[in-house]
DNA sequence: ATCCGCATGTAACCCGTTACATGATTCT
DNA sequence: AGAATCATGTAACGGGTTACATGCGGAT
């Protein structure tokens, strides 16, 4: 039932109620309120997809809304266990130095993630493996500076745009890994 | 015919052709080659999407292969007037500040395809809209870094990076500003 | 004669977008 | 009572992904 991967929503979805259990009118708000805002997704986006993670079995709808009046037309989703080791899975994935630089935003929101649900340790491998593919598509990128011809000006200032920015992520790497090896230990 | 509105890969590939007609197979070499080829269309996508610029009277197949035999298998496209109005369309389209940042490669892509194709202080001007967008972007993140209380760490982290990248590419805008005024005029 | 690269296409599937629909609850 | 907010959903549409299919031309 859970065996075909899921989307990238799906999984940040899985991981926010992992953290927290939450309804989809709570999901929509974090999103509004948190930085990730700039995704807003849509009814249409959402509810579907909760659907889905529940038919997978990696989600469950408890209908208790807390207060005295009984589940009034509030589905609070919380992990199965199914769920919960789908979504430590995923935030175990390597970086595919690949598509390193397309899966960005993902895997930062993996990093974010990551916190108290994996050990110190992981996490910093995972950061040194971001490293390492933010390394090669720098030198990627600079060898192709270096070779190309630029006939036109523009191409050469867009590849210097693309390689400033690699450029800043690979240091926000190795900083977040200087400050997160400093970092006194927490409990997961 | 050509009302609606094109996709974000049909807004490209209608531009690789203004530059200069070809084939699916030459587009998808070119996508192979050039540093943007970290996306690679697959021919479900190509072909249909240049057929759809086809219906919109965008582009037009001209079967001269160029070569002694005549057009074997090969649809080289080249724009209409339409299509060639429709791109410069796009090209001036303005930079809406809220979605600057999702839209980022699109906007480097547009850069790169307004070289000769609008006057120099077109693209100037919209340099400075992006320089602006990405300015009010960086100072509402460092609003929020300043205000939000952090229980965690990584999501520090990933502000930081954020921050950071986009403080990059502002700093990039300002700096292409300054090296296209100062450089050579050149024909449209 | 066969295999590889050129070159274009099709079909199923899935998901995100958009727009609309529906009720319950709280505020004024 | 009426409006706004909470809260969830559905249906149509379009396009991207994947995988498969096809045929020609040149190379070994």
């Amino acid at each position: 039932m859970a065996a075909d991967q899921l989307t990238s929503f799906e999984h940040v979805l899985l991981g926010l109620i992992c953290r927290s259990p939450a309804s989809g009118y709570d999901l929509k708000r974090i999103f509004a309120a948190t930085p990730m805002g700039i995704y807003q997704p849509s009814s249409g986006t959402l509810y579907p997809a909760l659907r889905r993670l529940e038919a997978k079995g990696l989600v469950l709808a408890s209908a208790l809304a807390g207060d005295g009046d009984p589940a009034r037309h509030r589905r609070v989703y919380e992990p199965t266990q199914a769920g919960r080791t789908a979504h430590l899975t995923w935030l175990r994935m390597p970086v595919e130095p690949a598509t390193a630089s397309r899966d960005l935003g993902l895997h930062l929101m993996r990093f974010v993630m990551m916190e108290h649900m994996v050990p110190r340790e992981e996490v910093l491998e995972f950061l040194r493996e971001l490293k390492d593919a933010l390394a090669a598509l720098t030198t990627g990128l600079e060898r192709f500076t270096a070779t190309a011809r630029f006939d036109q000006l523009h191409p050469r200032f867009a590849l210097d745009h693309g390689l400033a920015v690699h450029r800043t992520s690979l240091h926000w790497a190795e900083d977040t890994i200087a400050a997160l090896s400093a970092a006194p230990a927490t409990s997961p």
